[in-house]
DNA sequence: TTGAGTATTGAATGATCGTTCAATATAACG
DNA sequence: CGTTATATTGAACGATCATTCAATACTCAA
């Protein structure tokens, strides 16, 4: 019978998915990931298919990675600070020193064309549900009571979702810009 | 003596500048540019050296341009509806169902290497100018009355370009998408 | 009218892009 | 051990990339 896979598929794609996510699909050439794979060429194509179905693969994953670890937030915080930690984590990025390459997704915006369907997609679907956790979280907050009953759980779940998209954007113009850290108090007086 | 110029060396730029606004630098290719603006290859490098510096031209061509857009705001709006018109101008954009591409600047953003100091710096001189020109707003609302005198300046201000870039951002992943219009609101509840 | 000087042209350049494929290596089965 | 089936290899492909440059077109001063 066959020859097994010499490499762990998923090992491969999450290192693909880091190079996408730090200089985009045009910035990353296939050389670029036969390099930081390991992979010659052919196997890639092997394994997946080609460049654009690996971006996809890349992005699915990260969608999949980011449920994820919201989902954890869940068990390990309260709702609120849930929420706020999200803010916390890019401000530890930034103060760490390293570099924040933002989130995929909202990187892949700017970079997908409208026609290009499937990464739309993905897109809209990750957009929708991080919205939905965070929307969730509210309402456990206010629950709790630890988030006043009178603030809209989708409208805000939004307005968190977009004050944490722009801080992103903001600490890869400037790392040290002050909106990054402001955005925490923001949120911070919306869910108080 | 010479030859003068065949073209206009500012409108070309205008067209350049819509097409990297649109795609972005790796997403416009020279075939793009030459189709678009009409020149051969040699007169857009004999005019403008390569495809980097046309596009840093163009950067700041449109950092100037949002600068004097905002200038005039000032004079036909009062201060107040004149931040909430940014706002406006998005939404009547994707109302419109034309495709809102954004915010060159911010679209830059995510392209651009750190190490790519010329265009880290137009990116962050625009972004400090755009912040003051918002800020100055705010602070003539305040004299006039129209914003209340407790608002931070400076803070809401970067608030406000927050806000409005995610707008754009969302636009860019959904034409309709909620948010779109809920910024605006947002914004009216930060400047009452 | 002519010569000097510059703008324009677009084919050609070498580099790099994404992708393919014939050759080779490996492992399980008879 | 030999056969079979699949994985891996990496050189090579055509396409496209940004860029160049010799040839040509043009204007103006002389």
């Amino acid at each position: 019978m066959p020859w097994e896979k010499q490499f762990d598929e998923d090992k491969v794609l999450d290192k693909a998915m880091r190079a996408f996510w730090q200089r985009g699909f045009k910035g990353t050439s296939m050389k670029d990931l036969v390099a930081e794979t390991g992979l010659n060429p052919g196997s890639i194509y092997a394994a997946f298919k080609d460049k654009e179905h690996l971006f996809q693969l890349c992005l699915a994953k990260y969608e999949q990675q980011t449920t994820q670890s919201m989902g954890k937030l869940e068990n390990t915080y309260s709702p609120r600070d849930a929420i706020l930690s999200l803010f916390d984590t890019l401000i530890a990025e930034v103060d760490g020193g390293g570099e924040s390459c933002g989130c995929f997704i909202m990187n892949s915006v700017l970079e997908a064309r409208p026609e290009d369907d499937e990464v739309t997609q993905i897109i809209q679907r990750s957009l929708a549900q991080v919205e939905t956790l965070i929307c969730n979280l509210i309402r456990k907050g206010q629950e709790v009571g630890e988030i006043p009953a009178d603030v809209d759980p989708d409208q805000t779940a939004r307005l968190i979702q977009g004050l944490l998209a722009a801080a992103r954007l903001m600490a890869r113009a400037k790392r040290d810009h002050p909106f990054i850290k402001e955005s925490r108090e923001h949120a911070e007086n919306f869910l108080s």
